[in-house]
DNA sequence: CCAACCATGTAAGCTGTTACATGATTGA
DNA sequence: TCAATCATGTAACAGCTTACATGGTTGG
């Protein structure tokens, strides 16, 4: 069992349904773009990459003696396309945003343009649900706390407010780059 | 020797500062209000403390049967000291801002304000320098992306770019309050 | 007296980090 | 040929999560 694919996993899993590549490529691409910030060292990579085969979700051919290129299979596409239209929920934005940028990258060269839109919207109010809640809080409970505490909460607050700021912004200029 | 404090036990140790607390009363802090987020699961905290107890940094003193009340020693106020003085870097920034949000959350009442001041200070220019290097990247490498990965990108760029914003309307906001 | 909550802890398992180890290939 | 880079891997360890376990205290 155990379908339990981490986000390094995906990040994996999409870079190589893209283009099949070898283990190594993989890290230069960690390396040298500011791709989330994964580990790119061969301690987490090929760890990684062991686990995606042994659940059968990308194959290894070997070529020469020691590089190995990496191929997704279909039960890897499947379970890529399941976590790619997942939609963004108020609690795995409060997690962390990584998964659901990650998402949106991948997003680009793969299903109907709708459901990008849907995920920027989905994107869009779970920011906007956090910005209210931590609001409430400022007003609420933390009315009393002292100024930097505050403004230590308000940075959360500006940070997100930016996040859902950008999600309304990309679907506009996505809608936009459609019509032209 | 291994003075290794992680970031929830740097939390732990500044809210044990602040106040002596059982071990109970700090998970409740992380509980129920939107500090960090940390874990707050006895299966964190309780592990958490033990390391710091067997590092010499809290006492913790039996109150009744069950309940400890947790002190910070000496050595444990003068690691946090100098935890709590360190300036951002970019390399801090880059990898997460919880840490220094901590930092922040905990300066204020603490030392002479100027060191708060210049926490903001290397706060803000670290963000921008972050800033620029997205772009730099942007305007590099990163301008035959699709626009989707582009998009990607200006996520990081719009949300570090509030964080700049933030440290500089924090640090108005502190002299201002300061002079009241 | 019993449920709810206070309060502390352990154990298994998973990820990821750092450091180490190895050897092939390529260009100057 | 020799250095740099390509390329893959393992081992030790740290930290967190989930789940489990236990018992004290308090209010209805």
């Amino acid at each position: 069992m155990s379908t339990a694919v981490t986000t390094l996993g995906y990040a994996l899993l999409g870079l190589i349904r893209a283009e099949p590549r070898s283990g190594y490529a993989l890290r230069m691409v960690f390396e040298t773009t500011p791709m989330g910030s994964y580990s790119s060292s061969p301690g987490s990579i090929y760890p990684a990459l062991k686990s995606l085969e042994r659940q059968g979700l990308i194959m290894s051919e070997a070529m020469g003696a020691r590089r190995k290129i990496l191929t997704i299979t279909p039960a890897g596409e499947q379970v890529f396309d399941v976590w790619l239209r997942m939609l963004v929920t108020v609690e795995e934005l409060s997690r962390s945003t990584g998964d659901a940028l990650l998402r949106f990258a991948f997003l680009h060269d793969y299903p109907e343009r709708q459901v990008t839109l849907d995920f920027l919207t989905s994107f869009e109010s779970a920011a906007m649900a956090q910005v209210s809640g931590l609001k409430r809080f400022l007003a609420g409970d933390g009315a009393d706390m002292p100024l930097q505490a505050r403004l230590a909460v308000l940075h959360s607050f500006k940070t997100i407010e930016a996040s859902a700021h950008w999600a309304s912004e990309a679907r506009k200029a996505l809608i936009k780059g459609e019509m032209l």
